[in-house]
RNA sequence: GGCCCAUUCGUCUAUCGGUUAGGACGCCAGAUUUUCAUUCUGGAAAGAGGAGUUCGAUUCUCCUAUGGGCUACCA
């Protein structure tokens, strides 16, 4: 049997999406593109508590950002629409309830208050409470208690959920993609919510199985968190009738602090130096938190980078466009272990990209940057040139004005150390002597100055090394930057002879 | 504590019983260059430990250790 490749990306809006939501999404986007499906963005807002503004659309504008086009969901539509959760609340019930009158679930009338006392109780012996077979029979719930007593704490307002009854002792036989078998005994299980009366809505194992099955989601893919939950959402399948057109599931690896010690979480915000958000966000409290793209990130650099983050084709090619990404992705070739995020391999990645992109491109980016540094005249044929120059030494666009503010504005320090090497002895009058020279060079081009310059410090038997380097000396302030000719070009003939006069005296 | 998952250079990883265990990032050295960077070349660097299975285990099985996840009327 083989069906459309339908997979979803089903975050909770409780806050900015973090790198690990992200490179979900991206696997799940990749897959559905490999194989010609529809890739789905679920809204999973059952949590009325942890709601948090801003998060949804910030989800939308970040799968944006990288490229990653939504098929069906809130805000493209679809045949299955609503796909925010909270808007589909009056489907779930009929299902919590089919399942209570079949046997297979029941009402609870535990308060949160009792239920914490018995985890309290238990843990004070040293273990924990679990709400199983073991002990539902002796609890507040519809199993224990008489129809009667049932109807008479509902028909008071009493508050009640629908808990799931586990099965005892069943084998639970799963397959997960790029796990293979696991097997778990059900009675290891505990009797979760599914359905909560307090805001009438589904608990997420509920929503999430009634949801895939209804929108016709053929593979599951979703971070290992998950995979302790695969159980009962098997056996769920399994009491709803559904097993056969059950989703495949992939359970990805997770992604890990640099330093080790858990999972990267929303909670690491910047602290770590390096963002975990695709892109800036501004928590309701006003606390910021840097993104990706803010920093200056190619999202085209950002999604090669975790896309390698616990997957491989098996090549030595580490660069891929999406649309190569797309033809090579398969969930055999994903890894089975956590991945720990490397901050400086993103880097180099972004460099990779920044050789790739276009001078032009480039420079209309750097052109803002100039203006806040206050250089309102230069043309984007100037910048253009400027980029061409110094890209191949920069990670960032951000880098650009610590390369080539030497080109706008003169030297105001020079060096030490360059100083000493270089600004000593014959240098300083020799320099001056090839001030005066410059002078009358026909035409003030790299093409012209390049064996302008070698010519006379040869002509003039002059060591080569130490005439250069005090020249860029006193272009740069110091040692670094594009050949000393290209630099005169782009400073123009007064300005280059205006900094060779201003060098300090010996 | 219980249940589950994982374990190859510092990091990301290749290897699908027989390899000098390969690549990339980072690091070090050299070459190129008027400087820095780029680029190129080279180098250091790994199968957690112990039992099995096998003619032969990094690869299969088990145990231990370590790392991680889950254990909510959160997702």
């Amino acid at each position: 049997m083989t069906r459309r490749v339908r997979v979803r990306f089903a975050p909770s809006p409780t806050g900015p999406l973090h790198i690990g939501g992200v490179r979900t999404a991206l696997y799940n986007y990749l897959f559905a593109k490999r194989y010609g499906g529809d890739f789905i963005l679920r809204i999973e807002d059952t949590d009325s508590q942890r709601f948090v503004p801003g998060a949804e659309s910030y989800i939308n504008e970040s799968l944006k950002w990288c490229g990653i086009r939504i098929d069906e969901g809130v805000e493209q539509g679809g045949p299955h629409a609503p796909y925010r959760q909270s808007e589909r609340s009056e489907i779930y019930l009929k299902y919590a309830l089919q399942l209570v009158a079949e046997g297979k679930a029941y009402y609870a009338f535990d308060t949160p208050e009792e239920l914490d006392a018995l985890r309290n109780e238990a843990e004070a012996k040293g273990d924990a409470f679990t709400y199983n077979h073991a002990v539902r029979g002796k609890l507040s719930n519809s199993l224990a208690l008489s129809a009667d007593e049932c109807k008479m704490r509902m028909d008071a307002g009493e508050r009640w959920v629908i808990r799931f009854k586990i099965p005892e002792s069943v084998e639970v036989v799963m397959q997960d993609a790029i796990r293979g078998e696991v097997v778990v005994d059900s009675s290891t299980l505990d009797d979760k919510v599914l359905y909560k009366s307090a805001d009438s809505l589904p608990t997420y194992h509920l929503a999430n199985i009634v949801d895939d099955h209804l929108m016709e989601i053929s593979h599951v893919i979703r971070g290992e968190e998950w995979l302790p939950s695969l159980p009962l959402h098997y056996l769920l399948y399994e009491a709803f009738g559904w097993s056969m057109t059950q989703p495949e599931f992939a359970h990805l690896p997770l992604l890990l602090k640099p330093g080790g010690g858990g999972k990267l979480s929303k909670r690491d915000g910047d602290k770590m130096g390096f963002p975990v958000f695709p892109l800036r966000w501004v928590a309701p409290g006003g606390e910021i938190s840097r993104g990706y793209r803010e920093d200056g990130y190619f999202p085209e650099a950002f999604i090669n980078m975790l896309a390698l983050l616990g997957w491989n084709p098996g090549t030595e090619q580490e660069i891929f466009t999406m649309e190569e990404l797309t033809e090579l992705f398969s969930l055999d070739r994903v890894g089975k272990s956590g991945a720990r995020f490397d901050p400086e391999k993103a880097r180099w990645f972004n460099a990779q990209y920044m050789k790739t992109k276009s001078d032009e491109e480039l420079a209309a980016e750097f052109l803002p940057v100039l203006r806040e540094h206050g250089v309102t005249d230069c043309c984007i044929f100037l910048a253009t040139r400027i980029v061409g120059l110094i890209k191949e030494r920069a990670t960032f666009v951000s880098d650009f004005w610590d390369l080539s503010s030497y080109m706008f504005v003169a030297p105001t320090q020079y060096d030490p150390k360059v100083m000493e090497k270089f600004w000593k002895g014959e240098n300083p009058g020799r320099l001056a002597e090839l001030g005066e020279a410059l002078k009358s060079v026909p035409e003030f081009s790299a093409e012209v100055l390049e064996p302008f310059l070698h010519e006379w410090i040869q002509g003039k038997g002059y060591p080569m090394g130490q005439i250069m380097n005090s020249l860029r000396l006193a272009l740069v302030g110091e040692s670094k930057g594009p050949s000393v000719a290209a630099i005169m070009d782009v400073v123009g003939r007064d300005e280059s002879l205006r900094r060779i006069a201003a060098m300090p005296a010996v």
